[in-house]
DNA sequence: GTGGTCTAGACCACT
DNA sequence: GTGGTCTAGACCACA
């Protein structure tokens, strides 16, 4: 649990909550059955809201990546590496056609998004 | 003045308004001292507040992209090929670095990055 | 009659014909009974509305600095070197102290304001 | 927070709020993540529209010496000495080559300008 | 409760 | 008629 909260980001805390956890769960940094800390323990070492950490749980298992026991916590769901992959195939390809159409908006064509891409490292 | 709302969007509606006025700026389908419609002309056609109209024509000022005179209207500036191409650059990448961020989160390389993006076009 | 506009200034062009022409008359460089140009001719030149000149004129002679004589046109006053220089003062003074207030609002003493002047030149 | 506003003066009501939090801010009179009272609290306490307020702390947090954090409220930023002194300096340099300009406009050298501010007080 | 956005009016100064 | 300012509401996302 490395997670690291940016108060004055346009992002809401809740989301880089969320962000930061599936992340490392779909990186598989998180494993299958991994405990979460419970929701007060967490507000309290972030210093945050106890109501922002329970909406950022929450999200996390309406997508499926934690699984809740009432009374007992709460869980990384015990994923294959097919279903991560899949998972991450997906946020990434939503992500990467609204940039594509950002930029195409701005008049770039592929070829110049990979080649700023490029020249930027 | 070929502008689109939609209302359902997360994007607020003046950022709406400012990233399409920007951008056709930026791309010269708006050139330098070409006179914007009224704001509350502009409102009336929008089917949006006068206010809404306000806030993004004065961002656009804000970043140099237009010029109010009080009495007389709104213009596009009239920035250089060059300017132009600097304010776009400077869009673009701000927005790019983000994104790289983002994607790198994930997991992916920057050759992941524009191997995915070849492959989905 | 050397008058330069400044159309994206925040200062209202009416006002920045006031400011210019006043000060032209308490420099000396307009001498009494000088004719001033009609409305309609300065707008033209200037590329100003007619309209502002007028506003512009009606406040200099609100002021003493003009003289209108009706199907004549407009003359500067015939003003002695005194009363030149009382007005001069009178602007000054009235400007210094709003100045001096604002400066001080900021925690400048007026030991400060002196050596930042001499510092700028 | 010791506001005054005045409802005749030329000066918008926002500016006014502007000036006075962002003087007192550099002043230091307003320290480091002094929490700012609910733009709502404050546009009751002022007798002003919230979004007069709100148009106040917008201008303030866009030249950083506020940040907002929804949900939260709006804090002092947490600017160093040199910051501040920074900020302060700008501010004045601006409006002092102003001032200057128009003193000159009006036929006046700086020792002038120097002789007439010693003499006021 | 907090800030962020939006509406539908209004009045004013400037052109 | 133009932009600039202001009001008194309202709804939403966030904490």
């Amino acid at each position: 649990m490395n997670i690291k909260i940016n108060n004055t980001s346009d992002k809401p805390i809740y989301q880089q909550l969320f962000d930061q956890i599936s992340s490392q769960i779909i990186k598989g940094e998180l494993k299958g059955d991994f405990c979460l800390p419970p929701i007060r323990t967490a507000a309290v070492e972030l210093r945050v809201s106890v109501i922002t950490v329970k909406k950022a749980w929450e999200e996390l298992e309406r997508q499926g990546f934690i699984y809740s026991m009432v009374g007992r916590g709460c869980f990384v769901s015990d994923l294959s590496h097919t279903e991560l992959l899949n998972m991450r195939t997906k946020i990434i390809t939503e992500k990467m056609e609204k940039d594509v159409e950002y930029y195409k908006g701005l008049g770039m064509s592929l070829d110049d998004i990979i080649k700023m891409l490029e020249s930027m490292y």
